[in-house]
DNA sequence: CGATAGACCTGTTTGC
DNA sequence: TGCAAACAGGTCTATC
């Protein structure tokens, strides 16, 4: 569910929520969810953020990052307790994480460093980063694997997953399957300023929700509506009318337009 | 170092 | 119809 877009407008949701208030107790249900990396102290969460694909809360002496991967939400009292993986127990309210798939992550350490935290010291830079095309640049003459590949790894940039790589590239018209460090500089910053373009809207728009994806107020995103080739595996392109085309990158299934992704 | 397959999970859809 | 395989927004890990 949950790409830069998602992740984004879930960390819109719980600030006003949660900004101010104690987080008391991390209850869990299901033991991988939760990783305590220090004994938990209860904090107050003064900042809230995003990075990557990743959700920061953090006070003055500890920070907890969740990671939703695929089918994670976080919200008040949900429908689906068999789902309930974990609890964040505030002085106000209680989030529920639901997870149905077990891969979603919560980590409590006592760094509050983003730095150093588990999960994003490694991460590329965010796609507004000014400098985003120098160091993609870089990475780009290096990479011989697919430009589909090249974008969902998160060393490269934070952010990007399955829905909005096919997205990203159909919009500036190159072909997923080529290599990475087959691309001019000229195509890059093409590349560049289609994911800018494509993930300023879709977090416009809320996200969106194919199958699972809600934000912390249980609302689905609207850009479903929007996707040109995601999900659209043997339909018509919307510019030239020929059938889409699909391939594995990865694991993952890839569309694209042979005609316009040159 | 970089690339790729498999693992981690459960629920739903597809295909024979 | 019925069941097994394939598939689903993501990352780790092991191996070459």
């Amino acid at each position: 569910m949950p790409e830069l877009p998602e992740v984004e407008t879930v960390v819109k949701t719980l600030m006003p929520k949660l900004l101010g208030h104690i987080l008391t107790k991390i209850e869990a249900r299901y033991g991988a969810t939760v990783q305590l990396l220090a004994p938990f102290k209860p904090f107050t969460i003064i900042h809230i953020l995003r990075r990557g694909k990743y959700i920061v809360l953090s006070g003055k002496e500890s920070t907890v990052t969740i990671h939703l991967r695929m089918t994670g939400r976080l919200r008040e009292k949900s429908p689906n307790p068999k789902h309930v993986r974990a609890q964040l127990v505030f002085d106000h309210l209680i989030l529920d994480f639901e997870d149905l798939r077990k891969f979603g992550r919560i980590v409590y350490t006592n760094e509050t460093q983003l730095e150093s935290l588990p999960g994003i010291k490694l991460l590329g830079p965010e796609p507004w980063d000014p400098n985003l095309s120098t160091h993609l640049h870089q990475k780009a003459q290096r990479a011989n694997s697919a430009i589909k590949t090249f974008l969902l790894n998160q060393k490269n940039i934070a952010g990007i997953g399955n829905i909005y790589a096919d997205e990203i590239c159909f919009h500036a018209k190159i072909n997923p399957l080529r290599k990475a460090n087959s691309l001019t500089q000229k195509e890059l910053a093409i590349l560049i300023n289609s994911t800018k373009y494509i993930l300023e809207k879709a977090i416009t728009l809320r996200g969106t929700t194919f199958a699972h994806f809600i934000d912390a107020n249980g609302k689905k995103g609207n850009n479903f509506e929007y996707l040109r080739v995601y999900g659209r595996k043997g339909k018509e392109c919307l510019v030239c009318q020929q059938t889409l085309s699909t391939k594995k990158v990865q694991g993952r299934t890839t569309v694209y337009c042979r005609n316009c992704q040159k």
